[in-house]
DNA sequence: GTCTATAATTTGATAGAC
DNA sequence: GTCTATCAAATTATAGAC
């Protein structure tokens, strides 16, 4: 296993998500995360001594998650449709919860001013979401979306909804990148 | 004239615009910001009392200056295929330069946790926005994209070649993006 | 308008006891 | 693993002199 975490480091994980998903790298602190999971400050240390170990691991345990949500990109029995319908549907769970958006999203906002370690990690989670959609897409029709922008439409969809409080402009732009491939 | 600041006033937005649009609203600070300017911090706090003024202050003057980039959304000698272009043009002078995103980008990304002031700025500029796509592209063909997948296109677009540090995929998102409008 | 001085708080991080 | 104690630095902000 690559990366996992259990007990204490996966709650602090937890915290650390929820409130990055909200308000970037710079709204987590040592200190929030310890009353969120019940721990002193000092203790949080002992799981993450740096603040670049734990952006790092919350970034690379929502990758796998993601990953593990979206599948195989080539399994023979499904069409690329469906595929890209699964994708979708994974950011609208991220989205659609009110005050939550893709956790790559917003530190993949703000990576040129993020310590090496965790933009390294972002940029891995996009080159790794573009792989699967490369694959997911092939033998497409013709119209259908490349894999930049069909990631780039969802994401920008989601700053959309969170930026204006509309979250009916998710839907507005999930739908029809996904009637291209019909 | 709803917003006009000039003097030094101008050139602390200028440089909080800069720190804004590569690590986001708290990539900013007082101390650095004066010493971008040659002043001190407390000097500072003279032309914007509190930081959610300095914030609404460099959204509402980015907005502006887009929208006048921007230019007419009807004007009858042009197509939509030619508005639409010059949006994205807009927006690929903001992700071209090494090292800079849209600033509406980056905040809107972490709007959740901004102060009220600053993330109702960033809803208008989106909704303003919206607004003006829709009308650009009235009358366009069938299959042209709808306002709010056009904008969250080339939002999502300059997320991706920020985090992966592949400007190329600006313009792969962009190009087949205005290929639907001829 | 800009300065010095300073306050109050927060932040990331460490040392060492239990 | 978690604690107490502590640190140095940074942050937003204010008071008052020039």
């Amino acid at each position: 296993m690559p990366s996992s975490f259990a007990g204490k480091a996966a709650e602090i994980l937890d915290a650390a998500e929820l409130r990055m998903r909200r308000g970037g790298y710079d709204a987590v602190s040592f200190r929030d995360l310890a009353q969120d999971v019940g721990i002193k400050s000092a203790s949080v240390h002992y799981h993450f001594p740096q603040k670049s170990d734990l952006g790092r691991a919350v970034v690379e345990r929502y990758v796998e998650r993601v990953m593990t949500a979206l599948g195989p990109p080539d399994n023979a029995a499904e069409t690329p449709a469906m595929r890209l319908d699964r994708l979708s549907e994974v950011y609208r769970t991220a989205a659609i919860q009110p005050g939550l958006i893709c956790l790559c999203c917003v530190l993949g906002a703000q990576s040129l001013e993020l310590p090496p370690p965790v933009s390294a990690a972002i940029g891995r989670y996009f080159e790794r979401l573009l792989g699967w959609v490369a694959r997911a897409l092939e033998g497409a029709p013709a119209g259908a979306p490349s894999a930049a922008q069909a990631v780039a439409g969802l994401q920008g969809a989601m700053i959309l909804a969170i930026a204006t409080g509309r979250r009916e402009l998710f839907e507005e732009t999930r739908e029809p990148l996904l009637r291209t491939l019909r």
